[in-house]
DNA sequence: TTTTATTCGATACTATGATATCGATATTGA
DNA sequence: TCAATATCGATATCATAGTATCGAATAAAA
């Protein structure tokens, strides 16, 4: 039996979004094939990484032509399992939770936000966005019974260990934290943290050096 | 004269908020010193990173003793400008754009969001967390007036590069982008990308691997 | 006072990811 | 039909980031 752990570097994970939008839209403009060199250009990236990273997803381009659009979506949706969308609940439907919510662009990524809990008297009973909000009270049972994969987490940091332990014993496989708190789970949970201030941080520097030079 | 081009490593920099966030919780728990191994056990971190991380910004330990948290907190905020904030704007006050301005936790990374601009005249001329919403009309005049250098851009992906390109002649230094488009500026203008789909991403394809480990 | 345990920094090493080079191939146009 | 050119993939190289090892320093304990 071969190596089945299958080692793909994270960086080119974290490009397929990328490239998914850009194939789509390359493909309602009507063209058929695009290079490695065009798509580069209006990615802001080298075109070998380009084709390095298509490579991962098993397609290869033509000398002279490129790479064929459909195909390389296809692929691509395949690779991510995007096409075999994955049921989740989002934690906490403040701001941030609000804007999640209503951000549709998840699905083409495979995710389905299928309802939202939170604690607040006032938007409890409500829908926002299509998703109805129920009381925490209700969320392990409901989780049980949809089978919800993943937890969206959004909730003052101070709650934030609670809530990933129910989400633990809700049988919930993965949890994306949006609080800037370490999460403690056991290790077949994958969590993957969200911290806007990495970003912040990143622009400051960036803006502060660009001043010296 | 000696190399002005300073080079600290990106994952570095991205990583002192957390630090900030630890050493102020640290602090407020009334620990005067702490050790790399504490704050990497709190932070899912090697210890290794932390000294090293820390040694970056010109703060060192000492042995069995560890890191003085006040001269380390400020030594952070030194080296990032956190503590001279940098006033900015947010263009687009939809989920997204009020989740940011929402958001208080912005100002201990040196970001003061001083105003928003939007289209919808259902907001224009209200107040959002306290920040002024004024019509897209009255942004460059406001921006040159008050010095903006940074602006954070949550619209529809389709108006991005109109709004970059009022915020490049509004002489704003930085723009934070929270659309997936790329945006044309000049080499002098820091542009950072924030993409929710790179994450999703990521912990899309670390849960389809636990699958089959 | 001496020993022990802890934590540090410096150096060296390893892993990961990006980039450069180059020959091969297919389409276009002469 | 044949030459020119764009584009590809493979291989090798380089850069960046993370990790392991080890001696030194300091505080606490004996």
């Amino acid at each position: 039996m071969p190596e089945k752990k299958r080692l793909t570097k994270l960086p080119t994970i974290r490009r397929m979004p990328m490239y998914l939008r850009m194939l789509n839209k390359v493909l309602s403009d009507g063209m058929q094939h695009v290079s490695s060199n065009y798509l580069a250009e209006e990615l802001d990236l080298e075109a070998i990484v380009v084709r390095k990273d298509l490579a991962v997803v098993g397609i290869l381009g033509k000398p002279r032509v490129g790479f064929e659009v459909k195909p390389a979506i296809e692929a691509i949706e395949q690779f991510m399992n995007f096409n075999s969308p994955t049921d989740a609940v989002l934690v906490g439907a403040g701001h941030l939770g609000q804007a999640l919510l209503g951000y549709s662009g998840f699905v083409k990524f495979g995710l389905n936000i299928v309802a939202a809990f939170d604690s607040n008297p006032d938007v409890i009973g409500t829908t926002l966005y299509d998703k109805p909000v129920y009381p925490m009270s209700e969320f392990t049972q409901r989780c049980e019974v949809n089978n919800i994969q993943i937890g969206i987490l959004s909730v003052p940091g101070k709650y934030a260990q609670e809530v990933a332990d129910m989400m633990v014993s809700a049988g919930l496989k993965g949890i994306w934290n949006f609080t800037p708190r370490k999460l403690n789970v056991p290790p077949e949970v994958v969590v993957q943290r969200e911290d806007l201030a990495e970003g912040l941080a990143e622009l400051s520097v960036k803006l502060s050096r660009m001043g010296q030079e």
